[in-house]
DNA sequence: TATATTTGCAACCAATCGGTTTCACAAGCA
DNA sequence: TGCTTGTGAAACCGATTGGTTGCAAATATA
């Protein structure tokens, strides 16, 4: 089973889920309150996000937390990258035009 | 159907369809060369992307170009701008431990 | 101890996915 | 006018997905 950070993020509900323990850690009952699905739902999308590594879990008595790793989160920032330097070069490309559109106007 | 950049991303094969195409445009055959898959399993990926606003084509003669739509890409940045709000609080911290142990050590 | 709460897991289900094969339709070329 | 080439669409297939219900285990509480 492909287990990747790019199919964890797919999935709408879990990305609200992600957001949501991004700024603080929940059980799942409370992150399951959230929405509009069953308790055993979000546990399972919990589970993928927990094979992901996108995910730690804190065990307090008979509750567990869950919190984002949120270095993970840069790995989709990382592939972005080649694609930054595309749209980087197209708006140097632009400012370029710009700057010669500048000059004949003098 | 539900019909997002996130679920476009999700296939491996994908991605590597919106690389190579990123850089020049490409005809669907040319495209299939670069995979182990049929042509027509490709050309239903390219009509994902088409779906998804991430991609344009072009016809010329019988051949069609396509290329990828570099802005849409920007929607996954947009989305990443909240977790890279909390990263950067994080190392923000980071940098205020490190000073105070500095304080500390004169 | 008996009961309630919190949780994960297994079994099942309809829908979707990614792939293949087959076909149809243009556009170029002999 | 045939024939080849480039392409998309439809039909089908096994695997996966996201959801549900039901159950078991562990912890807290009376």
């Amino acid at each position: 089973m492909r287990r990747d950070i790019f199919q964890a993020i797919a999935d709408p509900t879990r990305r609200a889920i992600i957001a949501l323990i991004a700024l603080q850690a929940m059980t799942p009952n409370a992150i399951a309150d959230n929405f509009n699905t069953t308790r055993q739902s979000v546990s399972k999308h919990l589970r993928i996000l927990t094979e992901c590594e996108l995910v730690k879990q804190e065990q307090q008595g008979r509750e567990i937390y869950y919190s984002l790793e949120i270095e993970k989160m840069k790995e989709v920032d990382h592939w972005l990258n080649q694609f930054r330097k595309i749209w980087e070069t197209r708006f140097n490309q632009l400012d370029q035009v710009l700057s010669t559109i500048k000059k004949q106007e003098k």
